[in-house]
DNA sequence: TCCATAATGATATTAACTTTCATTCTCGAT
DNA sequence: ATCGAGAATGAAAGTTAATATCATTATGGA
């Protein structure tokens, strides 16, 4: 049985950094504070912005560093929908998921199946392939946009 | 029952091209010919520079052009891996499949499963979500590269 | 408090993608 | 066969996101 110990991101942050030999700094804790509490899909220009007018002199090279150290760390996930413009999501704590996305809204659903999950692995075994990660994304219309399209 | 007549590649582009009021031009036969015989996935990059060497004179916006031309007609399926770049492969009357991705290497490894389809329709259709495309990606450690590294 | 070193932010650079525009080519009408 | 409207082309410029550089500032252990 694997148990799963959530503890405060902010925490997992100061630990991580520590580890590392990394320094805790008020940006870096501000952009983990942000996404966890930013619910959706945001672009490092999104962070930025929003960001921005709270801490005005952030920079977007610290956005970029960030976002990319807190992706190592575990704390976010990187999602690349079908414009091929990077987003990040916070994940610790939740569960993992892929997205169905609208190419006519953008609203990106969630979804999961262990069913798909374990077929997935029966098929990576079976050519002894290891898997690290994987994403699977739907693309179409949804609900609203379906019926808007029909009427 | 689904019948699916395969012809010609190059029929079936200059089919599309007049049903569009376009113009058949060497450019894009040549393109699409390449493709068609280059299995693989390739950048538009790979794609110009391989042409060019045959085609002096080519320009890479003529590639650029083509290849979505080439995607909305359903030649082409446009597969973007971890590096972000988009590539394309010759699509037509190759069968749906998705990828393994080997993070070390970046062999890409075919693999498709009507089970795994068969479930994404039915979360699909429960959400009322129309799916256009989809794709389904695992990256990690091909044979070969985690041999390597276990040893 | 000191100070080695990590982090920051402005800016420059890179890389892929996309648009612009003057010229060339295609193809149906003649 | 040739004409001509409009599509296609290719060089170059523009755009956008991602990444690197570097002088300055901030962090945290000694």
């Amino acid at each position: 049985m694997k148990v799963n110990i959530i503890m405060d991101p902010l925490l997992l942050l100061r630990q991580s950094i520590k580890s590392r030999g990394l320094k805790d700094t008020a940006q870096r804790e501000g952009i983990v504070r942000f996404l966890a509490g930013a619910k959706g899909h945001l672009t490092q220009e999104e962070i930025f912005k929003a960001l921005r007018e709270r801490e005005p002199g952030l920079g977007r090279a610290t956005v970029f560093r960030t976002v990319k150290l807190l992706e190592e760390i575990g704390l976010v996930t990187r999602v690349t929908f079908a414009d091929g413009v990077a987003r990040y999501e916070f994940a610790y704590g939740r569960p993992h998921h892929d997205h169905m996305i609208c190419v006519t809204c953008g609203v990106a659903l969630e979804f999961s199946s262990p069913a798909i999950e374990r077929l997935q692995t029966r098929l990576a075994k079976a050519r002894n392939f290891k898997v690290r990660w994987h994403r699977h994304e739907m693309f179409g219309l949804c609900a609203r946009c379906a019926g808007k399209n029909s009427s």
